[in-house]
RNA sequence: GGAGGGAUGGCAGAGUGGCCGAAUGCGCCGGAUUUGAAAUCCGGUUUGUCGCAAGGCAACGGGGGUUCGAAUCCCCCUCCCUCCGCCA
């Protein structure tokens, strides 16, 4: 959300940011300013009104019984004008937080401008492409062969975008996770086990509701909902605190499941575990003090820590500055990291990197002294370390040999037990 | 699922109808003292809004009600806690 008073006074920035982002929002900034004022003019009246009526209620006491009378006869009056007033104070109050919730953040200057995807611009390229010298075969091929996946008994029991790991897949994951968890608590993060289900504010403290309710499973029985990232939950984790400056900055990471409903993607990447509705991550979050220029170096930092990851595991990747259009409400900036998947015969979203300013924060109200004792709004960011099964594929294709076995990166032996996977 | 208790400033915690935007303690910030630190003392330490400023005003989880007047009494909602039951 972004600043109220800060709107006021640039409201051309904000159209302008929901030009770049893709999502004019000129009306909602108009109405704004409607509100805004309306609010503002309403405001010294009703409190006026109301000091009034204190300040009458206290000099009753000393008053002479035909005073008392004329008193009396004032404060019945402007009490039902109090409480019209009130009624409509809330309102607009209620209306210009709506309004607000719906504004984008301002996309920061190195944004590039585009409409979508095929608009981003690419940063750098890391690690060779394998030149297989036969032709390789895609993750599922390789996966149903060697007997651990199954996408056809997944979807007769859950629908379509399910799946089932088995055997040295199961293992496999566990590796690639507990590998990425191991990284980020040796970067000085801390992990931490999540809630799956959320009330309402944390989906709106993190900016996914409103706008993306069709996106998330909802159990409404119990008014929560399944978390779509581990952003969520570890974003949320400070809500409604001050932090002392001492704690800044926090470093959190936790695995965690995901669940998405992927409403309006019918067609697309239907096959295979591209593009599934329940998956898992290893999630990065910082909460830190409010200074832009620590925030593009933070920035950097939860990017390496997860590029470190790819070329570990001898990943090619590279790493693309997303562009206006291609970027959501919340984000100031976002780098995409996507890796090399033969079968696509291209670059695939694994990783996507976001600072927030304090979008995120002044919803979730976290906040921090600073040095001057001066309560301000945190900065917050957010990576992906790593999801799976979606690396599965990179993994498995990357590293598939000429008879359809797999072998293991080596640094995922460890974890695993086994180097590589072949057919049973 | 049943019964009860609670929500006040950064934290703890007083306040049960006007004298309360709010005691006290702790924390934090600034200053004094000190060779330095600790201790001590003094001052400051929520947000919004109007105002050039000084300063004014409003807000005690949210909403409604009672009252001339509500942090305080009543009702509803939200959230938290305790006990019992059930349970991985």
């Amino acid at each position: 959300m972004l600043d109220p008073k800060w709107v006021r006074e640039h409201p051309d920035e904000v159209k302008e940011a929901g030009r770049k982002k893709r999502m004019e929002c000129d009306q909602v900034v108009d109405r704004f300013l409607e509100v805004d004022e309306a609010l503002r003019a309403l405001l010294p009246e009703v409190e006026s009104m109301r000091a009034r009526q204190k300040s009458l209620g206290r000099e009753m006491g000393s008053a002479t019984p035909d005073q008392r009378e004329a008193l009396l006869r004032e404060q019945k009056e402007s009490k039902k004008r109090i409480q019209e007033l009130g009624v409509r104070e809330r309102e607009l109050k209620q209306e210009r937080e709506d309004l607000l919730l719906h504004l984008p953040n301002i996309p920061a200057p190195e944004v590039p401008e585009g409409a979508d995807d095929n608009d981003n611009v690419e940063l750098r390229r890391v690690g060779e492409i394998r030149d297989f010298g036969f032709s390789p075969k895609d993750h599922i091929t390789l996966g149903e062969r060697l007997g651990i996946l199954d996408f056809k008994r997944a979807a007769e029991m859950a629908g379509t975008r399910n799946y089932f790991l088995k055997g040295k897949a199961v293992l496999l994951e566990e590796a690639v996770l507990r590998f990425a968890l191991d990284h980020l608590i040796q970067k000085g993060f801390e992990p931490m086990t999540v809630p799956l289900l959320v009330r309402d504010f944390a989906m709106v403290g993190t900016a996914y509701f409103p706008g993306g309710e069709e996106q998330a499973y909802r159990c409404e029985k119990d008014e929560l909902n399944l978390i779509g990232t581990g952003e969520v939950p570890l974003t949320s984790y400070h809500q409604g605190e001050i932090l002392a400056l001492k704690d800044l900055p926090v470093r959190l990471v936790a695995r965690s499941v995901c669940f998405r409903r992927e409403a309006g993607t019918y067609g697309k990447d239907t096959k295979g575990l591209y593009r599934v509705h329940q998956f898992q991550k290893v999630e990065q979050v910082i909460l830190d003090v409010a200074d832009p220029e620590l925030s593009i170096q933070r920035h950097l930092e939860i990017t390496s820590n997860s590029e470190e990851l790819l070329q570990a595991m001898g990943l090619p990747y590279r790493v693309v500055n997303v562009c206006g259009g291609d970027l959501g409400q919340p984000q100031i900036q976002k780098f995409d990291i996507e890796t090399w998947m033969p079968s696509r015969e291209g670059y695939g979203e694994t990783h996507s990197a976001s600072r927030f300013h304090d979008f995120q924060t002044r919803r979730l109200k976290i906040r921090y002294k600073d040095e001057e004792g001066k309560t301000r709004y945190c900065y917050s960011l957010n990576n992906t370390v790593i999801a799976s099964p979606r690396i599965l594929i990179a993994i498995l294709e990357n590293y598939q040999e000429e008879d359809g076995s797999v072998t293991i990166p080596e640094v995922l032996r460890p974890y695993c037990g086994f180097d590589r996977i072949e057919r049973q």
